[in-house]
DNA sequence: CGCTTAATTGAACATACTCAAAATTTGTGG
DNA sequence: CCACAAATTTTGAGTATGTTCAATTAAGCG
């Protein structure tokens, strides 16, 4: 798989600004950032890192779509997150100066750029109000962690996977119809979202397509009847 | 229940500084901080701040055990992390300026400071190093979180019942006889560390009694066989 | 067009939950 | 310190929810 080659654009002139956590430090601070930068295309399914390699650098999704995901004991994945345009990832193996603690994996086509971490800390030194900013971004993200914890506990199958589509409504959005999911994934990694495996995937999917809460066109998920998908997802059922 | 009279030592003072967050800033920092510091007695049992409520400061624990926990859609509760003596809780709702994300309840009698937003943020503006430290903080909250969402999600009664002991060995200790856990839990919060229903939770304990591997005197667990309590964990068994 | 990967279906099964009842411990007031 | 009430622990039996494993069909890719 040959690298495609593409323009590094410098930070300040990068469109993903407006949503990252980037968006207020000076332009003189972002071309600091822009000086040892690196600009990487993954193709869908490359893996951007490795959980246990050690970390090398900090990374900025400019477009695309990733997941954040760790291995068990026995060798099944656990999707913790998911990123996309703007967003950072790696950033704990790089605050720690641990290795990675989980997969990236492009789950499209991905443009990624690599940050250096001393530029980084070197803001964050100057900073005071980006490291306050960072400190807001973990915070979301114990929040989000600590909320889908108590999910994978205490909710039902049916639950899940209702949340689970909610979550990838939210994160990645929907197509031009309004109604389909615009991120593809497999119902294995769906699964891997929602702590379920394969098989109970597949079947709690058929039964929504059934019940009319959601359209399947192959891989695509259309969301047919948002307020029954809440609902199923809410146990208000 | 009456609020107990106790000194409120200034910070410069306080014994838990080797472990907290606090070691490294100066002691006019640390003055700065306790201006505006209370100090309050909880007695076992009592909670701290509920899920919910209004931030009304950081809270930094002097001495005791404290649990922090949700409640899922049905009411069920869910430890997601303990706390002692040094650290800090109630960040994330200072941080993000929102309500508490969980409620922290004594699990014995506690002293805990309560320290003024403003001073903070003061502290995080004016030294870098200890943003840092917060966001180091964080970070191993969020990893631990994410650990224990894939061990929930993934792995069985008795594994998880065996780790959740472990984390209790290395959060509070074991008593003078190096076997005894030194925190005393019910066998419904042990359950809810877990993810567990309380009546599976006695029947994995008491099997673990069987096998030797823990003792059960009354509410005191002792690890009577620790090798044999992390291969139950780990599934290496 | 063949081959690999992913999706689907079925049936048997296991784990852990629910609900109910009894035994024990703990806390509190007198 | 005792007695009563409340909370917690324990045990049992039945059951539901999801998993596992195996086999089949469909889809994607070179």
């Amino acid at each position: 798989m040959k690298k495609q080659v593409i323009d590094n654009v410098p930070c300040s002139e990068c469109t993903t600004n407006g949503n990252s956590i980037f968006c207020n430090i000076s332009s003189g601070e972002k071309d600091a950032i822009s000086e040892r930068k690196g600009m990487n295309f993954f193709k869908k399914g490359q893996v951007i890192f490795y959980e246990g390699n050690h970390s090398h650098g900090l990374f900025c999704i400019k477009e695309g779509k990733v997941k954040i995901s760790k291995l068990g004991d026995e060798g099944k994945e656990q999707v913790v997150r998911f990123a996309t345009s703007g967003e950072l990832i790696g950033y704990r193996a790089m605050l720690s100066n641990e290795s990675y603690n989980a997969t990236a994996t492009a789950l499209e086509d991905c443009h990624v750029c690599q940050l250096s971490k001393g530029k980084i800390f070197d803001l964050l030194q100057s900073n005071q109000n980006f490291s306050l900013q960072l400190l807001k971004v973990l915070s979301d993200d114990l929040k989000k962690s600590e909320q889908k914890l108590i999910n994978i506990a205490q909710k039902s199958v049916r639950e899940r996977i209702a949340e689970s589509i909610l979550i990838l409504k939210e994160k990645f959005g929907l197509k031009e119809d309004g109604k389909t999911l615009s991120v593809v994934l497999t119902r294995k990694e769906l699964g891997d979202v929602a702590g379920i495996t394969t098989e109970t995937t597949i079947r709690t999917l058929s039964d929504f397509n059934k019940e009319g809460i959601i359209d399947l066109e192959g891989k695509y998920i259309r969301i047919a009847n948002l307020k029954k998908l809440i609902q199923t997802a809410n146990l208000l059922d």
